[in-house]
DNA sequence: CAGACGTGGCG
DNA sequence: TCGCCAAGTCT
């Protein structure tokens, strides 16, 4: 056993739970370490926390699903007015549920993966259809609404619900990778070890929500993926990552997205033009917006099998009615 | 499980 | 400039 790739460093947690695996002829200790980042990062979050709309005390669990789903692969600035929009128009699941879900995405303007508007109507739809126009509190309840799947199920719970989850974004898997093992990244895809990881550092029911959304906000401001602040980093004395001298990332090559010309950007120009139309238009409105014919027309099929568009009658085009 | 799925901004 | 990255999910 000679895998020596952690630095020598202090760990933050005991070293069986840092390792995710069970000390060598050892059983894993039941109870786990206490967490030594909790009061540095509660501290922290407290005082530099951003003012955002969905963390008002006000805030309704609807208006924090929103948020999440938007949330999902996107910025917290471009979120902002869009949500704050929705909020207006659509205050409860209800009102939403009560429009064709072409509105949803007429609405979600330019804030990418438009299935995820889709993926709200959805939810509004079941929200009001199955469970009584609330938001469902449970994890296992929440995981079986369209586009919510273990990170948001958790957040939901957790911000909404202020139950007690191990809420793991890539802010948390980044913030758990330096300070605790000691490397810039985490793997592409959460591991086992990380969620046991992220378990025992839990604090109790009072501080969970807390804890949840203070990680993820200190690896949204400060342990950054592409430029880490450390000098303003509340638990940069006991960062595993820090103190092994920051080692540079040496693990297989980050997934790169290329996008120009990519059926992607195709599928974007397209409904682009659907979102702006207030009807149904003429294909050749389509046409025009990309010149490589099989490619559009590909792209066409995908945003019409997803049910991001439909085809009428007379062969115009719209935002599903 | 790797790849599809949008868009814009920053280092 | 341009690749990398942003509160993921689904197949």
């Amino acid at each position: 056993m000679s895998d020596e790739r952690r630095p020598a460093a202090a760990p933050a947690v005991s070293a069986g739970e840092a390792e995710g695996r069970a000390p060598a002829r050892h059983y894993r200790r039941e109870v786990p370490e206490s967490n030594l980042l909790l009061e540095p990062v509660l501290d922290w979050y407290a005082e530099s926390a951003r003012d955002l709309p969905w963390r008002a005390p006000g805030a309704s669990p609807w208006s924090i699903l929103v948020s999440e789903i938007m949330l999902q692969q996107t910025p917290v600035i471009r979120v902002l007015p869009v949500w704050t929009e929705w909020m207006e128009r659509w205050p409860t699941a209800a009102a939403l549920a009560g429009e064709p879900p072409g509105e949803a995405v007429r609405h979600w303007g330019r804030l990418g993966y438009p299935r995820r508007a889709l993926n709200l109507h959805a939810c509004a739809r079941a929200i009001t259809d199955r469970h009584g126009g609330e938001v469902p509190s449970d994890h296992a309840t929440l995981l079986t609404l369209p586009g919510i799947g273990e990170y948001t199920a958790a957040a939901v719970a957790s911000f909404a619900f202020k139950g007690r989850h191990a809420v793991l974004d890539t802010n948390v898997r980044r913030v758990l990778a330096r300070a605790v093992r000691g490397e810039e990244y985490p793997p592409k895809a959460t591991t086992s070890a990380e969620r046991r990881l992220a378990e025992s550092l839990l604090p109790g029911a009072d501080d969970a929500p807390v804890w949840a959304v203070a990680v993820m906000e200190l690896g949204a401001l400060v342990c950054t993926a592409r430029a880490p602040r450390c000098a303003d980093c509340p638990i940069v004395e006991l960062c595993a990552w820090r103190l092994a001298g920051k080692p540079a990332y040496d693990g297989p090559a980050r997934k790169g997205q290329t996008y120009a010309g990519t059926d992607r950007q195709c599928r974007g120009r397209l409904l682009s033009v659907l979102r702006q139309a207030h009807g149904p238009v003429p294909k050749d409105a389509l046409d025009v917006v990309w010149d490589i014919a099989p490619q559009r027309e590909r792209a066409l099929d995908g945003l019409i099998a997803d049910g991001l568009a439909e085809v009428l009658d007379d062969g115009t085009y719209r935002l599903p009615g």
